[in-house]
DNA sequence: CGCAACTTTGAGAAGAGTCAAGACTGGTGG
DNA sequence: CCACCAGTCTTGACTCTTCTCAAAGTTGCG
């Protein structure tokens, strides 16, 4: 679990323009954090390159991926004054930043982000559920076959093959196992010929695609 | 895994009100099934009275309970055409209906409706985080004293008395645990002093809450 | 009162975790 | 260009929490 010192802080000029173009523009380096846990909450974001990580922490060092966000999705919006989770950048990421406010009723643009948002915090949700089966209900295999499925759907790349945005660690978490019991499944899968994983491990080929929707129940 | 026939079908006249009026008001049974997953997403709701489980089950019926919803909280909105997951009530429950189309930005009320509805998905994904928290990362103990003090706090009852509005089977699919397990942590915090099971196996007494809230890491 | 649904308890199995060691990768500097 | 090093990943042996299967005990409704 790394922390870094301080995340960039928003210049007041930009401040200004975003509140009236639509977003302040942020770039974040390779882990660095948007904001943590307990932080006020005045801004909420959206993805435009690269992808954001949020996740809770318990007391002893246990941690908790809610979600990896791609490029358009909409996070860090929160019911009460504080940030409830962590968002960090997996690798180099570029959001915008909206700040609160500019959700209320009387905003310049006449709602139409309030419109953008609540369809994003839907789909969020749905994401959710989705995930809370799969945290409560899934086997490991069923876990890593679910999240090897859901990134080829997600990365760009084509033919099954693509390139994993984060380490073993992060899939751990997100999937609620430990990082030896991912690298064993990973392993297994590829002696079964479901996957490849050739040379550089951030990288997947799903050679099976059938078998493993199979056991994405 | 009980499926109910029917659920009460919206009788036009009332429909008509409704959208006028702020809901269709409709009565369920205990057990009764509101929607299920896949149904068309014409409508959602906001609990009146009782509790609502949302649930959603995997092919060879292994079940996760999203959340329990009591009175003020609205669910059932979705992002595409269909529900992702079935509704059903925990006991005898009333609700109010609302169409979709009430959500419009040419709507009768303003937006009023709009505005509750996404401060309402912002406080489900919230709870949706907490949970996904809870699934993927807690012991059995960790679970089940969370979930007593949550329940604790949201039931009207005082003093750490209450009863419990659904069956152990329930609790073991929104804890992501087994019956057996539930059975045996709460006998387990029972022979430790932490709560107390009084004759009729619903209802509970929290007798040490600080033990609890220290399993609440 | 009787029965069905629910709950508790026990014994044994198994999936995933823990601890530990070794292999690989990619970047850095000599 | 190669050697080294930190970080990451894989593998193995063993442990333990939780699950499974089974049976008996309760509860509450009809």
């Amino acid at each position: 679990m790394q922390i870094l010192a301080s995340a960039i802080q928003m210049p007041a000029a930009f401040a200004l323009r975003g509140a009236m173009s639509g977003g302040v523009p942020q770039t974040l380096r390779k882990g660095e954090e948007l904001f943590a846990e307990g932080d006020a909450a005045d801004w909420f974001y959206k993805v435009v390159t690269g992808a954001i990580r949020t996740s809770k922490l318990l007391s002893d060092g246990r941690r908790q991926i809610g979600a990896f966000h791609l490029a358009g999705e909409i996070f860090g919006l929160e019911a009460g004054e504080n940030h409830r989770f962590t968002a960090e950048a997996l690798a180099g990421a570029t959001v915008l930043a909206y700040c609160r406010t500019c959700l209320e009723p009387s905003a310049r643009d006449g709602g139409a982000l309030r419109e953008e948002v609540l369809a994003s915090a839907i789909r969020s949700l749905d994401r959710a559920q989705e995930h809370m089966l799969l945290l409560g209900r899934k086997t490991a295999q069923e876990k890593v076959a679910a999240f090897l499925l859901d990134m080829a759907d997600r990365m760009p790349d084509g033919n099954g093959q693509f390139e994993l945005p984060m380490p073993r660690s992060d899939i751990a978490d997100y999937l609620g196992l430990t990082i030896e019991t991912v690298s064993r499944t990973l392993s297994q899968f590829t002696r079964d010929g479901l996957i490849r994983l050739p040379a550089a491990s951030r990288s997947i080929e799903l050679c099976n695609l059938q078998a493993l929707r199979q056991l994405n129940v």
